[in-house]
DNA sequence: GACCTTTGTTACAAATTCTCACAATTGGCC
DNA sequence: GGCCAATTGTGAGAATTTGTAACAAAGGTC
């Protein structure tokens, strides 16, 4: 009924290895923040399989454990009655999902493609860091940063055009891609354009549209609607920063 | 240069006493959560007082304390380069600013009018939660609300027209100013115009325009731009979950 | 009280995005 | 391979929001 119908609920974390939305700057400081602790903390956790459209849980689920995403790509959403849906995340691999909950999960996280997590109970988690104080820290201290990178991503969409938004998006995922390991203008989006459309509070028409924008203007090439050469990355950023607004 | 510019930066928390940004529904689990071990933090500490556009800190500044809001109106935003502005909260008198910090603000926090705060150092904070475990698991609690209210905004700002926007908006600031004990149905706007269009991102002519709107369909009448009556709450709440749209 | 600055309101033209329609492509399945 | 369903891409008109500008109202200063 009321659109804040589902805000009393409690959150839920999806906690980057390192961090979710970090600028280009120099990643001299990243390694401050390793995330070992807390991915520590799933060694020996039993790992489950998930199919896609899977769902690993649904708002109103009890939250019962965390869960770190090892294969594949988990996106965490939340519905309104009247269809409309705001996705939150794309978790990848590395990611820790469910953090932020508090009881009863607000969000819904569902496996955009064959995946796989590793699941640790909260209970389990809560004896882990009563013992070790220092993973009680990097729990806060991870929280603290999905709420920063929430707070980025309310930024983007509230503040910005289709294009600097998709291009926010491009530049944020392969930061994140890239600190996975991979070639940072290589770029694969797992995910549909309807979920990035949703991500970005944007219709696909317009996505699909502002897609084809970037590859006219040799900012960008697609192959196969999921490999995403990024040609030029200043140019890319030059339009995340508003190259078509003020800036 | 970037949009995500200062994305790497720590985040700011604004904590309300209660919660954010719970719905209408019965407040019978409000009790439960409550912040008085938070707020009993702030016994003896230091009060300061701001005049009105005075800021109590800045982006970049060292997050060396907290602060509990006891009188007037503190605005927390960021700002980008080329002007633009996204107002991420509005912390009334019981809410606490700046916990989620890390080590550096990552956001402005402004009086909108004069202010008084009281200022707890995060170390006296920490040393606190130290001995009484219980805070600490309040201090987690209290991020993880706030992401949600934050998740709540961003749901807003992404997936809501302007009506939606400020009809959610208006009926929010109604629920967090009956929680100070104040009557649901006459609400005080002490910001501006500007800082509420900054925060649902549109323009001040759209929010002024829809203020009128409202008040044209009889569901609000206001005085002095800051005293709203809220008229018609159920026709607002309707509003808000998107009478205007799908639903 | 007069003046000036700030803030808020309204009207209309301009721009962006959405809606709707349909073609093209992809991928799974028999 | 061929078929079907799902996904993606593209265009034209409609709707919403923005930008511009003028004016009204409020608050502070002298």
């Amino acid at each position: 009924m009321l659109v804040s119908a589902s805000a009393e609920l409690a959150g839920t974390l999806t906690v980057p290895v390192a961090e979710v939305n970090r600028s280009f700057r120099a990643p001299a400081d990243d390694i401050s923040r390793s995330n070992d602790i807390l991915v520590a903390g799933f060694d020996g956790a039993p790992s489950r399989t998930l199919n896609t459209k899977e769902h690993l849980f649904c708002e109103c689920d009890e939250a019962s454990h965390v869960y770190l995403v090892e294969a594949g790509l988990i996106c965490v959403y939340r519905m309104i009655a009247d269809g409309r849906r705001q996705v939150l995340d794309f978790a990848y691999p590395g990611d820790v999902i469910g953090l932020g909950a508090l009881d009863v999960h607000t969000a819904n996280a569902q496996a955009s493609g064959r995946s796989r997590v590793r699941s640790l109970s909260r209970k389990a988690l809560h004896d882990i860091a009563a013992r070790v104080p220092e993973l009680g820290s990097r729990l806060f201290e991870a929280l603290a940063q999905e709420l920063v990178a929430t707070r980025e991503h309310l930024f983007v969409v509230s503040q910005c055009n289709a294009a600097e938004r998709l291009a926010s998006f491009l530049l944020t995922s392969a930061r994140r891609s890239a600190r996975r390991g991979n070639d940072p203008h290589e770029l694969v989006l797992p995910m549909m354009r309807a979920d990035i459309a949703d991500y970005l509070g944007l219709t696909i028409e317009t996505v699909s549209r502002t897609f084809s924008k970037f590859r006219q203007d040799g900012l960008i090439d697609i192959e196969q609607c999921v490999l995403v050469t990024i040609l030029d990355l200043d140019g890319l950023a030059k339009v995340a920063a508003g190259g078509s607004h003020g800036a």
